[in-house]
RNA sequence: GCCGAUGUGGCGAAAUGGCAGACGCAACGGACUUAAAAUCCGUUGGGCUUAACCGCCCGUGCCGGUUCGAGUCCGGCCAUCGGCACCA
């Protein structure tokens, strides 16, 4: 069998220019202070997601979002701009680890060959990584740096006056154990009994783990966690100003799910203890007639009463034997018991009893709601399963009170003496003041977004700079850093929820009286600021030097220190006018990575951690900007042949290094480029592969003809010759395009235009070597391969990487005559081609004198003539 | 239920409110070839009409609106996908 005829060389010239690169260090982007460094030129970041170097290599996902940012990296290099295109290795992880359970190999070895497998099918993929600013997040070099933030983080408190991270130091309390923002905690976790660890909210996916799907349960566990909470409000404010998708912000807000309301505080009858809810419907308090406690509130044992004590103890244990997953999947019926005890309504005094039932949350508010049967969908199911009376409190419009029971909108105040007869705004404002006069509520805000549970029970991952010393902790010295984690022979999770460095008994003892933290730092931690490293990656005295930081991260001037988004929420800050002034300036001034391209799955994790811990760094005085990414992108999924999302068990992924022995990884870049929009989800198709590989291989034969011997040699048709006005204008109109669809990331529209190109010049007798030059630079950020072969072979001057961006001249695309589309009643009758800028009056005659209009009329009278210069006359008649 | 995205040929898709379907795939026809592959040239939304040319009608999920003119803007539905989900 004859081997597959190659459509061009590509199998010889990939790597030939691959290495080139490397060896002439083609794609390195030299700091401040480097010798080779240009202060004139502007700065672009552009980055991808770093990948977990999984033992299955790179599938044709990765590549996608890649070849994109590859492809604005080249061009922005062609523009003239210093750009910063890095890779790493986000390494950390339970698959490396569970390999290391099942075979002993450990995960050091694992992490290493799979690395180096990632990197060899990226580089063959050719993309212009500056490689020597590689980093790998389970580098000791590099995580002494994640656990020096750590530090940080735990040598930081949140001061609720300046709304920002603060030193400790500036803390004036006596416990500042309470306020760190790395603290430990005593809370209901998500256990993982299969992954023998606990993970994040994040991580927790209907109930089920995000890696492995195996089951979680709440467990009362004792874990670190970090503060994300108190920067709700920012988190919730910065995206604002960022050019990121809707629906991501979208995710984003609706993870942190902040909800305006008020607290309110019930006595509770006959005793002095009180309690309190919160709600976002205080208009609707005269209609509360019981209130609801979590289950696991810590008020319960103390106010359920004699003969209700059994009949509690049953429930609170049946509702605790419930995994997540039971308990919100029966959310359809509504269970709960009577605890035997009465608070009182503060705005009528009346006794209302107290039930305790599981849909309602410890998690969330103050665990607690007071009843509202009239208008909460939840209330009602309850009080009809229990037969508790239902009182309409707000009126829908057009509707008598009876009918207005299970109204959940703002409506008009009824029954409610205080603030009968006000819409739903002005009666919660008027309550709210009431409540506040009378000492009995105040105005609240709450958050769905939980604070983060940043500790595992597992051996990958970094070790907490952390020792115990008589139940204390305290922080490891910088100077002791990075602190390693033992050599270990089994990996295994110990089941108890004991992390598996405690079976390392020497590593642990850090002095007679002081042992060190067990736990480890979650996958998270490495991808909250390998952006930042990139910009500094061999600096061995600071997570990232000062002037890289500045240089890279944006902000060299002070209008960036002046505006950025902290001190005052915009909730805050929205009624005065300093809002405007800040908000306008912070886009008026961008910075940061100026471009992120990756996937939506990272919406709340990844991104919102990072963001945070830039937030934390930010107010230390550490980073120049308050947001790290101000440009993302998310690629869509490519989906399989059969449109099925690409899975072993469907047989139907693809494997993008066959794919680039058989067509080249100029044709694969391409491809996956052509595919349509980048943020789309798609189907891959072999057939549309050989599609574009046919394209480059005209391209090639533009250029290049085969002899009789079978070697390519420069093709006749290559003349010096000035191309013709034709060849000019194509040539023009392609420049506009491309450069256009690049900026918007519209690579597929541009790959077209391109084609179009070759396609007017395919079977030219003269094809004139500058616009192929010209050509060749415009293709290059798409097919850098095959384009730095055509360069060379046309003896250009230089190489093809060193040339700068064609401009075009908008006078060459200019027609002189243009055609003039000619409708009536707003249809295309007939197209006419006139002298370009002929007059509205020239334009007009001309249609009322074309035969198929004139039949199109017929009879009828004109009213009116719409004439749109150099491009249309509609004829309106009736 | 809430939030978000998407609906255009046989398929992937194009289209600053102004010629719907660029570009590519597939299909069909032709050239080259002993033949095939490769390559090059052409046709290709649906329908009606015509011997043929010509000519006409319909068509961007559905219904309505704005406009001289709507795939595009507005309102209301439907469907598919993604996220959240007893969040008070």
């Amino acid at each position: 069998m004859n081997e597959r005829r190659k459509p061009y060389p590509f199998d010889r010239l990939e790597p030939k220019w691959q290495t080139i690169w490397d060896e002439t260090r083609a794609f390195h982007a030299p700091n401040p202070r480097e010798e080779s460094f240009d202060p004139s030129k502007p700065k672009f970041y552009v980055l991808d997601m770093f990948p977990y170097p999984s033992g299955a290599g790179l599938h044709v996902g990765h590549p996608e979002g890649y070849t994109a940012t590859d492809i604005v990296a080249r061009y922005k290099r062609l523009r003239g701009f210093n750009v910063l295109h890095p890779m790493g290795w986000d390494a950390f992880g339970l698959p490396a680890e569970q390999y290391a359970i099942k075979t002993g190999q450990h995960p050091e070895i694992t992490t290493r060959d799979n690395i180096a497998k990632f990197k060899t099918q990226l580089k063959r993929i050719g993309f212009s990584y500056d490689w020597e600013r590689e980093i790998n997040t389970t580098d000791p070099a590099y995580y002494k740096w994640t656990q020096w933030i750590f530090l940080q983080i735990y040598n930081s408190w949140f001061n609720p006056e300046t709304k920002r991270a603060e030193p400790i130091s500036s803390y004036r309390g006596d416990d500042p154990d309470n306020i760190r923002l790395a603290y430990v905690a005593e809370v209901a976790v998500n256990w993982c009994p299969e992954l023998g660890t606990v993970l994040a909210n994040e991580e927790v996916i209907d109930g089920k783990s995000e890696v492995g799907g195996f089951p979680v349960v709440r467990r009362p566990m004792r874990q670190w966690m970090l503060r994300i909470t108190a920067f709700a409000d920012r988190l919730l404010d910065g995206l604002d100003d960022l050019d990121w998708p809707l629906s991501l912000k979208a995710l984003q807000r609706n993870w942190i799910g902040r909800s305006e309301g008020a607290e309110i505080e019930f006595q509770i009858d006959g005793t002095s203890d009180s309690i309190r809810v919160f709600t976002t419907r205080h208009d609707t308090i005269y209609g509360a007639n019981y209130m609801v406690l979590a289950p696991e509130h810590p008020l319960v044992d103390r106010l359920a009463t004699e003969d209700r004590r059994a009949e509690v103890a049953k429930y609170r244990e049946q509702v605790a034997a419930k995994s997540d997953l039971e308990r919100t999947d029966l959310a359809k019926d509504k269970t709960g018991v009577f605890i035997g005890a009465c608070a009182i309504n503060p705005v009528n005094q009346e006794k209302i009893p107290i039930w305790i039932a599981d849909y309602v949350l410890m998690g969330y508010g103050t665990g607690a709601v007071m009843g509202v049967p009239g208008h909460d969908e939840r209330d009602l199911e309850f009080a009809r399963k229990f037969n508790l009376t239902v009182l309409p409190v707000v009126q829908a419009p057009g509707k008598p009170p009876e009918e207005s029971i299970g109204f959940l909108e703002d409506g008009v105040a009824i029954n409610s003496p205080i603030i009968n007869g006000l819409a739903t705004p002005e009666a919660k404002k008027k309550i709210l003041a009431w409540l506040e006069e009378h000492g009995v509520g105040r105005a609240d805000v709450r958050y769905k977004l939980r604070d983060w549970l940043f500790s595992r029970q597992r051996y990958w991952g970094e070790p907490f700079p952390i020792v115990w010393e008589d139940g204390k902790h305290s922080a490891l010295k910088e100077t002791e850093l990075p602190l390693e984690p033992p050599p270990l022979e089994d990996f295994k999770p110990t089941g108890t929820g004991e992390p598996p460095l405690a079976k390392a008994k020497d590593w642990i003892r850090y002095s007679d009286t002081a042992t060190r933290e067990t736990n480890t730092m979650p996958q998270w931690a490495g991808s909250c600021w390998y952006y930042l490293r990139f910009c500094d990656p061999g600096n061995d005295k600071r997570f990232v030097g000062e002037e890289p930081e500045r240089y890279w991260m944006g902000a060299d001037n002070d209008e960036a220190r002046m505006t950025n988004d902290e001190g005052m929420t915009k909730h805050e800050a929205v009624a005065g006018s300093s809002f405007v002034i800040r908000h306008s300036s912070l886009r008026a001034n961008p910075g940061g990575v100026d471009l992120y391209i990756g996937g939506v799955e990272h919406a709340v994790l990844h991104l919102l951690y990072a963001r945070f811990w830039h937030k934390v760094l930010f107010d230390l005085g550490y980073l120049s900007k308050p947001e790290p990414f101000q440009r993302l992108v998310n690629q869509g999924m490519i989906l399989g042949e059969d449109n099925r999302k690409m899975s072993k068990r469907w047989g139907n992924v693809i494997d993008p290094l066959d794919v680039i022995e058989i067509y080249g990884a100029d044709a694969f870049r391409c491809y996956e480029m052509f595919m349509g929009p980048l943020e789309q989800m798609k189907p891959w198709s072999m057939k549309g592969v050989e599609g574009v590989s046919r394209f480059l291989a005209r391209v090639w034969r533009l250029m290049m003809t085969e002899n009789q011997a079978g070697e390519w040699e420069l093709s006749t048709a290559l003349q010096d010759a000035e191309p013709t006005k034709a060849q000019q204008k194509i040539t023009h109109a392609t420049i506009k395009k491309v450069t256009d669809d690049i900026e918007a990331l519209a690579f597929n529209t541009a790959i077209s235009q391109m084609m179009i190109f070759v396609n007017a010049f395919t079977n030219s007798e003269v094809v004139p070597v500058s616009a192929m030059r010209t050509f060749l630079v415009l293709l290059n950020p798409f097919a850098p391969h095959i384009t730095s072969e055509l360069w060379q072979q046309l003896k250009s001057p230089g190489e093809i990487t060193q040339q700068s961006w064609p401009a075009y001249d908008e006078a060459v695309l200019v027609e002189d005559e243009v055609e003039i589309v000619l409708q009536v009643n707003g249809k295309v009758r007939d197209r006419i081609t006139m002298p370009l800028d002929s007059t509205s009056e020239q334009l007009e005659a001309a249609a009322r004198a074309n035969e198929k209009v004139r039949n199109a009329v017929g009879s009828q009278t004109i009213r009116k003539v719409v004439v749109v210069p150099n491009k249309l006359v509609n004829i309106v008649a009736a």
